[in-house]
Order: C-alpha cells, then structure tokens, then sequence
DNA sequence: TGTACATCAGTGAACGCGCGTTCACTGATGTAC
DNA sequence: TGTACATCAGTGAACGCGCGTTCACTGATGTAC
C-alpha cells in the first residue's frame, strides 16, 4: 500500500472503491438516496466520469455495495451491543433496540441504502445474505431471551420473538430516529419509547423480568 | 361538470390536476418515489410538459399533494377499520393494525409518498396536518383501548400506547408488506405476525383479554 | 539491478437523451349586458 | 338570446443542463528475465 489513507497520489487514485462509496454516502446523506447519480459521485471523488466504470457497471451496483457495507456496520453494532447477553438477557436486548435506533440515526445514509433504496432484495444474494447476517444476530438474542422462560412451556417462537422486536426497533427508527430531518416530532426520547414497547412486550410474553 | 369520468375532451383536460396525481401514482408504483418526473406525468396524462405548471409549482408540490390526498386515504381506512371499537376494542384495535398492512400493500406509490418521499415533514404544513389527521384515528383508539384498564392505576398513557402500535405497524408494513416488490419474505403472514405482536403487547399492559 | 512489456486504472472528448422551465401563443369557457 | 370580452388552461417550440455511456487513449504499476 503506497497510498496514506485515501489520499490521493498522481494519475492513479489507489482506493477509487471505498472513494465512491464514500462520496455516495455523503450524497445520499444531503439528498436521499434518490439524489445521488454516478456521475457527481465521481467529481466529488475528483475523477473523472468514465472512471467509476472500472469499478461498478452502474449505480445500482454501487448502490448494493454500499447497502451490503451497510449490513456489516450494523451487525457488528448489533453484536456489540447484545454483547453476548450480558450481564443479562432482557438489559442486552435493549440495549440492542437502542442500538438499532441509533444506527439509524448516525447513518442515514446507509440505512436509506439498506432499507429505502427500492432495491428488490430478491435480486441481489450478496446483499440478502448481508442483512440476513444482521438478522442472525437478532435471532440468537430471540432464542437467548426466549431461553429464560420459567417453564418450558412458556417459551415462546424465537423466530416470532425475533421479528417483533425487528419490527418494533424498525418502526421506531423509520417514524422518530432518522438522521435525515425527516424524523417526525415526539414528545420523548426515541430510545425512552423503545425501551417501553420492548419492556411491556416482554411482560406479555410471561418471562420473568429481572 | 362536462366531463366523462377523466375522459379528455378537447382542448381543456377538464381535470388535469388529478389526473397528474394518479399519473405520477404510477410511476411511483412501477418505479419508486424516485422514479418519476413531471415531465413523465404530464406525458402519461397526454398534455404537454408545460401543462403541469398551471396547477403546480413544481414536482415536490405534486409529491406534497400525493402524500396529503395518501394519509386522508389513509385515515379512513383506519377509522373504517376501528369502527368506534366496535364490538370490542382489542379486536377492533387489531383490526386497524390489520388495515395499516393493507394500505401499504395496496397503495404502495401513496405508502411511499407518504413515508420514504424525503419529504421533511417540517416543511410542509398542510402534510403535517394530513398525518396527525390519521394519527388522530390511532390515539382516539389508544385512549378507548387504555380505557378498558381494570384499574386505574393500571391504565396505561394513550399517547405512549399509540406510538407503540404505530411503530409496530409501521415495521411490520415496512419491512414484509409492501405493495412493491421490495419486501422481505417471512415465513408467515404479516397480518399474523402483526396480530400476535399487538396481542402480546396488550398482555403486558396488563388490560383484560377478552 | 535494469529493461521490456503487459496490465491496470485512469483521462477527456464526445454523443444522444430526457428533464425542467420559459415563452408567446391560442382554443375553450364563463359572464356581463 | 346573442355578442363582446376577460380569463382560464392548454400548446409547442425552444433553451440550457447534467446524466449515462462509450471510445481510443495514456500514464503508472507490476513482473519476467
């Protein structure tokens, strides 16, 4: 590697790649992922319009590799933060909402990418198999929290349990806790909400509370 | 009112605007939020691209428009759904819960104008009004339902109640039952999953099951 | 270590295209008398 | 009821613009010997 962190040196870039994404990042991020074409993420990577063709074969392409980065940054904020269910169960999972919502919240970008972008997920594996990633990191919370039940019988479908709390981090992300301006006005805290919802859903579902 | 149902006859359209709203309605749905152009509206409604500007500013207008005519749509829908919480609120309040997946199924361009246009709420009053005008339905719901605490001391706050479902419809619409190919495949249907999500729920409010 | 050469990753000019927008205009409609 | 006129809601031609995309090219890098 010749090149200091993506600076730039002579005729060739070294990192034109990650420089698109993240120049389309920053597009996204002011104008909605509607509002970024390939050719001003190439001027605002200083190269020249052609030159995003030895990368992507078009925005689209660009567009799933951001989404499929987005996927990874947001499983390991998952993972971070169900840290393994510790200390316990229902404080991990949580925490793990929160970090859902705040994701959202810090980018924007990748989370119009991974969500708003109009990309039929059926179409693009690498990026299924990227937000399946993320969502496996919700299951095993789901059958760690479901595992606590008092008696067997109890115990609710983890698979269910899963995506409620999905849903519920989801919507509360969508509606309240964007980075964009586009969040709707609360009289709360998105995270303070969140942690209600996920705390009355748990009571419901009969497990003991700690 | 000399016109046919939108038929066009002669020079003056006779109702032009609509007929750009469901234009464009189309275009949303064949192609995202992104995906339309005035100039493309005005074509699909077989005027010239200079028509438009007679009744809008500009495509955001029209988007505005879209999203304002989408949650009145909307809210009657809920408020059918709901029907005073007839015969009784939980089932009825499940119901609505029902009838959110619904729209979002069968008016994918409004759920998108509506939702994921990147239009700052903020901005736009008469789109603020038109949303909490539909979010109304759901807080009068929330404070029926809230009332069927045994106890008053167990009577949940509405508001807080009302974010939660709609948070929770929100993420079950969003991420399973969308109307435009982007949703994701479940092993079940939404309007199950949701069901059982709102069931749950109520029973960690400690409401009595009916 | 030096040189020849292949390959990689960029340039820059060019093109066709559709969009947004403006303009003077004109056909159709509504209304005052 | 007829006519003159104002207003409304369209036309169509034109423009500048930026995008997507292709092309032959070329500078920089890597490697075989």
């Amino acid at each position: 590697m010749r090149w200091h962190k993506g600076r730039r040196r002579g005729y060739h870039h070294g990192n034109l790649r990650q420089a698109l994404i993240e120049a389309a990042l920053d597009l996204i991020a002011d104008k909605g992922p509607a509002g970024f074409t390939f050719a001003e993420a190439a001027r605002s990577a200083g190269v020249s319009p052609a030159a995003p063709y030895r990368h992507y074969r078009d925005r689209d392409e660009l567009l799933v590799e951001i989404a499929v980065q987005g996927f990874g940054v947001f499983r390991d904020a998952l993972a971070k933060a169900w840290y393994d269910g510790r200390p316990a169960p229902h404080d991990a999972l949580i925490r793990m909402g929160k970090a859902y919502l705040r994701f959202a919240k810090d980018n924007p970008a990748f989370y119009a990418a991974m969500f708003e972008a109009g990309l039929p997920t059926g179409d693009y594996p690498e990026m299924k198999k990227a937000a399946d990633s993320a969502f496996d990191v919700l299951r095993e919370a789901a059958e760690t929290v479901a595992g606590t039940a008092q008696d067997e019988k109890d115990r609710p479908p983890s698979l269910m349990l899963a995506l409620h709390i999905w849903a519920l981090a989801h919507g509360v992300a969508s509606l309240f806790s964007r980075g964009d301006g586009t969040a709707r006005a609360l009289p709360m805290e998105p995270d303070d909400l969140l942690e209600a919802a996920i705390l009355v859903y748990l009571r419901g579902l009969n497990l003991p509370t700690l």
